[in-house]
This record gives structure tokens, sequence and C-alpha cells, in this order.
DNA sequence: GTTGAAACAATGTGGCG
DNA sequence: CGCCACATTGTTTCAAC
């Protein structure tokens, strides 16, 4: 768990803004050789730095035509119920990603279904007929913006 | 704006899963030669099913210790003041992404802060400082979860 | 961290089903 | 017309410095 130098988070930065760069144009604009530069990218992965690269895709042309986001409230909150729900809603089709929280909400996730019948069916197969949920409120989502700035802090 | 095949989900999927793969272990994991593989590639690409591959970086490692997901109420609902918002909002180092939703909430928005301070200041100089926002909640995001399957629907 | 050479993968062209 | 095999180009990777 070592600190990242200024030449770390170049590397970042770029990759962040720029996650196809080659090697070899990566260590040109942060001033290093290929293999030194390469070097440190392998590091930043093994070290975790780099948890993964995701693929964005149109979620339209894969039949999802309605993406939503839903908030949901568990009765119990002891590590094993919120584990529990977590893991089996992160593997349904239909979830793209969880957000783990605290405050008013346990959880929001971020799904996309084909249709308006589909969200409701998730919603009451996967989500209302577990016991441990207590309240469930879907916002539908009409567009997902991500940032191509690296939010890094001194 | 062609259909997708079979083949052309199995890449997809392939390549949702495991970002990283290269063309020639793809093209043998889709049963295709690697040319054609990677011609297919490019056309997902170039027609924006593909619309971006992004790096996930550890947040705390990069001085981010505090996640949240920042709700915000407009008082005016039309797309100049909607869009001038998104696009002010996803340029600050803060924020990660920005989900436009319907309902109750205009926006969540996914930011990554050093500490609680910092996270108040945001709120209040690039949030509840623009005449526009009606109303903000802010709830703490323990962890972040993505799903390694595609979403795709016949 | 650098350099240079070998191993490898990505891309373009031409031929086959 | 789309798929495959080969040749070229370029990138990754590993040695020695």
């Amino acid at each position: 768990m070592r600190g990242l130098d200024t030449t770390d988070i170049a590397i970042l930065a770029a990759l962040y803004t720029q996650p196809d760069l080659n090697n070899k144009t990566l260590a040109e604009q942060v001033g290093l050789a290929p293999s030194s530069c390469h070097e440190r990218v392998k590091r930043l992965h093994n070290e975790g730095v780099i948890i993964s690269t995701q693929l964005h895709v149109d979620m339209e042309r894969l039949g999802g035509h309605i993406q939503a986001m839903v908030a949901v409230r568990l009765s119990a909150h002891d590590r094993n119920t919120v584990a529990g729900f977590q893991r089996d809603l992160l593997v349904t089709t239909e979830v793209v990603s969880i957000y783990h929280t605290g405050g008013e909400n346990d959880f929001l996730l971020h799904v996309s279904v084909p249709n308006a019948l589909h969200l409701r069916d998730f919603v009451f197969d996967q989500i209302t007929s577990r016991q441990e949920v207590n309240h469930v409120e879907t916002a539908l989502v009409y567009d997902v913006k991500v940032s191509q700035q690296l939010p890094v802090y001194p």
C-alpha cells in the first residue's frame, strides 16, 4: 500500500480520460520510456489502484429500452442480510450497478429492462418478494453521463 | 442501425465480462477467425453499440475517502436549465457520474470527495448556490458494485 | 529508468465459400 | 457478401546496462 507519486497520478488521469491509449503514446504523455511506463501501469493494476476496466454499451441497442433507479429500504440491517441482498441482486440480468448507501435507503439499483412490464415484474419477483425488503421506490433514468476526469485529491 | 446477431451479442457479453480480452482469445471464444472478430469489434465501436471503455479506480487511493449520492431537485425543468446543470456539474472534480432521472428528483450525482468538509463545500458552492436548484439531499455511499453480466434482451 | 531486440498482437489485403 | 489465411506493421515485453 504505497503512496502514489505524480507520475502515477499522471498515468491514471491519462488512462481515465482515454482508456484505449496505447502504452507508447501514454509513455510520451507522461514523459517515461515505454517499458517503465508499462511497468507502472502493471503495478497500478496489481496494487488494486486500477480495479478494472469496464465496457460502456448502448443499452437501447441491447433491448434495454428503459433504465431505472430502484431505491430499496430493508427492514433488517445486519451484515448477512445486507450482503445477501447485494449478492443476489448483482447477478440478475437487469441490474447494471448497485450503490450501497446510508440514510433513508439502503440500496440504489441501476437497472436496464426492455419495457415497463418487465420492470414491474423485476421489482415484484426479485425485490418486493424478499422478506427483508421494507420499501421500494422506482424512478425512471433518462440518461447517464460519466465524468472523463479523474476525481483525485492531493 | 443494424440489428445485432448472436455473434455480436457473444462478443459484447465476453468483452463486458473481460474487457481486456485480446482479439485472438476473443475470436476463439466466439468461434471466429481473429480478423473477422476484429472487424466485428471495430464495427460495434463505429456503430456506437460500444460507447467507450472506462477505467474503474480505487477512489480511496486517490484521496476520495468519502463517496456520496447527491439527489438534486430543480425548480425549472426546461431543456436549457436541465442541460446547463448537467453540463456544469459533469466537469467538476468531485462528480463521478450523473443520472438524469424522472420522479421526485431530477439528478442523482455520484461524487467522490476527500472528507466531509469538502462534501459540504461542494454542495454549497456547486449546487445550492445555483438559483435553479430547489432541493438537495445527500446520502453516504458505502460501496459501489458493478455487474459483470451484459444486460441484454432478445 | 533506459535501450534495443525478440515475441506477440493488431490491422490490411487478397482469395475462398 | 461475409469469412478466413497470410503478410505487414506496430506494440508489448524482457534482456542487459
